[in-house]
This record gives structure tokens, sequence and C-alpha cells, in this order.
DNA sequence: CCAACTCTTGCAAAAGACTTGCAATTAGCG
DNA sequence: CGCTAATTGCAAGTCTTTTGCAAGAGTTGG
């Protein structure tokens, strides 16, 4: 096996809880911190909340995964495999809908234009009403 | 003078502290609960921060208060008569720009095409990198 | 103008979410 | 195998926002 473990590869250390919090993030699409940790503590109970928090920090650090913000308060992780789609949270039923990239491109290239704003449309949610609630 | 006064006509009481909130979160275009304390505490200092929390609360309830996520933890504030342009949150240097709300408009309508998405595009802020910081 | 009825305020405590210091543990390297 | 530095667990701490409750006001009807 040639296969130096993206974590390792990374420059960081093979750990079991780092690799059970990468794990966790990716199973569960996207994540607050506590949704990760309770994830993680099925197979690894003895985790400790902060350790989550700071694997969380380190592996945005390498860009294996990133945050975004649903709107209410805390953060929300993902994936960086994953982040090909906004986010579309209902103000409603709180639900959260995917979208691509791509219909955002328009936008994107307006505020790059006129403002000379570069957007990270992936970081931020897209708040609304979604169409089961609008009917 | 028969200005029945905004706040009562939202079936609201009309107290000095309300009146405060309500003021200040219109002088200061944006700001967090904690910074709306701040301006009011310059000319009535005994406001307690429960009191700014809950009238920004009430105030949205009847429409005349918005609040934004700019991507941090904590809400922002704004009068109702303001919500006409989108945010630009600086990811390097947290400025908030304004753009308006026009550049979104048929990124508004896509979603509202493809995906039946009613999107509320004050509620968020959008994240990125502000033109200066991106020299 | 007064009394009664609610809505509001202040205060203090509590809850929630995240961070930090520190000692013990452990991965990775020679 | 043994060392060094990164990492973990734990506990305490910070910061922001919420909540319970009694005291204090704004309103309305009389």
């Amino acid at each position: 096996m040639a296969e130096p473990h993206e974590l390792r590869e990374k420059g960081l250390r093979l750990t079991p809880q780092r690799e059970l919090v990468l794990q966790a993030v990716r199973e569960l699409g996207h994540a607050t911190p506590e949704e990760v940790a309770d994830k993680v503590r099925l197979t690894h109970p003895g985790i400790n909340l902060s350790t989550v928090y700071r694997n969380l920090e380190t592996l945005e650090n390498v860009g294996l995964v990133q945050h975004t913000h649903l709107g209410h308060g805390g953060a929300t992780y993902h994936a960086a495999e994953e982040l090909t789609h906004l986010h579309l949270v209902c103000g409603d039923c709180g639900s959260v809908g995917d979208a691509p990239i791509d219909v955002a491109a328009n936008f994107v290239q307006s505020l790059a234009d006129d403002y000379g704003f570069r957007t990270d449309v992936t970081h931020f949610a897209i708040y609304g009403t979604c169409a089961a609630c609008v009917k």
C-alpha cells in the first residue's frame, strides 16, 4: 500500500479522532460541530467536543473541509469535495436544499465586473422560502 | 398633530427605550445588538442589554427592522427602509460593502424558475474578497 | 384626572456555543 | 526503542443571547 493517507499528505498526524471527524463530515454531507461529535461518538464514545472543534479547524486549514453559515448561529461543515452547490435555506421549515453553483454564475460575474468583489459563493447560504412552503 | 407615531400604529407601546432602539438602528445603518446598545447608551445610559434584544425582536416582528447574517456569529439589524441593498462581506478585511439588489435580480429569478425557491435576498450576506483585498 | 390592566423594563441567573490553558498521551522520526 | 512535538481530554472561562420575575410605565375606560 503506497497510499500515504490523505491526512499525512497534508502534513497532519494521523490520529483516530482526526480520521473519524473527517469521515463524519463526509458521511453527514453538512453538519454542525455538535452533530459531527455525535456521529463520531457512535463508534468512539470518548471523543471530546473540543477535539472535534479543533480538528474541524485544522481540517479546514488544509482544505479538506470548509464551513458555511446557514443563517442561525453556528457554522456548518462540509467536505471540500462536496462544495459544488449552493444552500437554499428555507426560513419557514428550516430545510436546506441544494442548487448547482452555475445558477449564480452571472451574479458572481456581475459583482466582479461592477464592484471588483470576488465572491465565494459556497460560503453563504441563500435564505428564503422553499417551493413547498411557498404553496 | 394627527400623527399616531409609527410604533403605536403597529400596536406597540411607545416607550423611550423602544424609540431609542429604533432610532439607533436607523442611524447606524446596520449594527449588532451590542452596537445598538452602545449607541443608545450615549443618550440613555441606563438601558439594559436585554431590553435592546427584546426590542429588536419586537420591532422585527412588526416589520420595522430586520436582521441579516453577516457571516460570523451574531445577527446584524437594519431599519426596514434600508433593506435595498446586498451586503458584500470581505473575509480578509471584514469590511461590509453594499450593492443594489438589482445585481441579484437574475439570480433570484433563476432560483424561482428552476427551484420554486423564493429568495429573500437581503437576509444573507455575500461572502468573498473585496476589491481592495483582491489586489 | 384617576384607577386598573397589561405591556415593558431591569436585574440576575441561566443557557448555549465555542475557546483556551495545561498536563498527560501518542504519532512520527531517527 | 526513545525522543520531540503534535494532539487529546478535561476543566474552566468567555461571550452572546435568553429567560424568570418583580417593579415600573403606558393606555384605556370611567
